[in-house]
DNA sequence: GTCTATAGAAGGATAGAC
DNA sequence: GTCTATCCTTCTATAGAC
């Protein structure tokens, strides 16, 4: 009885998932979750009152899921080069195994705005980057990185993993034309993307001086 | 009177644009659209016949706009520096104008893959990455770059100007929550970017390096 | 070319039997 | 808990008057 709810509600609950995943809210349609789930309409709305219920309970797990592998950024007991080389490592394993997460994510959240700030909500941001500086102070100080650079560097980071799913549609198009996997190509990112964003960094000359001294005189202006 | 046409058909068009770029083709709705252009949904009808006429006009001439602005990666009278660096601001302000438009293409393209075959059909591909290596050959070869790493070194780029649009919503809110502006960020951004692809590519040392052979282990395997 | 009115299809949601 | 049948709304699209 109970067991056969669970079960049934879950199948629902994941035949959701990839309706939306594939179409989004807008494009997604009951029938076809329904279909998928090997069931009819009237008991999706059994279990979950609406379209809209169900879509908030497939999304809130999938923004929690693709949130929650951002944590280890956060551990102290990894130097900032080997944290880099195990983001790239985890976050781009993670997506290969769910592809379409980041377009599916981010497109919900800029059609609809109220729901970064729900999605937010939980986490502390207010000195997100201050606390990521001060664990790495010693490395970054040698860098000659300071606390106002770390959203361009934070922000770097993250679209050297995330870009290439959220464009996989443009990308394997290309990729394929020239002969080449868009999966090998992510095995080599892993690697490349931490080598690449480690010797931005190292050898942080005055190119980024520079930029570090337009940023002061932008931030005035404003 | 054809003028007057002219008029209407690009008051719909303008419409639609602004319409299709906020909701997706899945939800916009043909009565929000005749309402923006001040008209009724019959006209709309009457001069693109169906949603989806309306739809590829507007997507084609907003891909085309995108795409064309990845043209001066082929000019060949800038040095790889100063194209990287041209790049990006150009990149940025282009799409600090248009900021909407990276979300809506990529999800549009993650949807239907069939487009991004149509998109791509009038570009020469075969060999871009290729074309672009050889134009630079004598600068990569002092960074130890071979042409086999163009792939990741592109797709770099790209991210680094591109992401941060099409995760915009998110990056809205949490810049808001550190007391940022997004626009100063992207201000920021145009000499940031250039100066870290740079400093990556110019110390091109044995991390690179590494990354290459497991690049060619990993061809082989497949 | 532009409008009003409406057809016709499709979507989400519910009633009620079992 | 699950089904069939159906309601009601919304959407695209067209007919027909001006």
């Amino acid at each position: 009885m109970t067991e056969k709810d669970r079960q049934t509600e879950e199948k629902i609950f994941e035949s959701a998932t990839e309706v939306f995943l594939d179409r989004g809210m807008d494009g997604a349609r009951m029938r076809d979750i329904a279909a998928h789930a090997g069931i009819n309409k009237a008991l999706l709305h059994y279990y979950y009152r609406t379209k809209e219920h169900l879509f908030n309970a497939v999304f809130e797990l999938m923004a929690g899921r693709i949130l929650k592998k951002f944590a280890p950024v956060l551990d102290p007991s990894m130097s900032f080069d080997d944290k880099i080389r195990f983001f790239y490592r985890e976050h781009i394993s993670f997506l290969q195994e769910n592809p379409r997460l980041p377009g599916f994510i981010l497109n919900e959240v800029n059609r609809n705005p109220e729901r970064v700030r729900k999605l937010l909500a939980g986490f502390d941001l207010n000195n997100l980057w201050l606390q990521i500086y001060s664990q790495h102070k010693k490395e970054l100080d040698e860098y000659k990185i300071d606390a106002s650079m770390m959203p361009q560097i934070m922000s770097s980071i993250v679209s050297l993993s995330v870009f290439p799913f959220a464009a996989r549609g443009i990308f394997e198009a290309i990729f394929e034309k020239q002969g080449l996997s868009f999966n090998s190509y992510l095995e080599d990112r892993k690697e490349f993307a931490a080598g690449f964003v480690i010797n931005a960094l190292r050898n942080n000359n005055t190119l980024l001086s520079n930029t570090e001294i337009k940023s002061q005189r932008a931030h005035k202006k404003r």
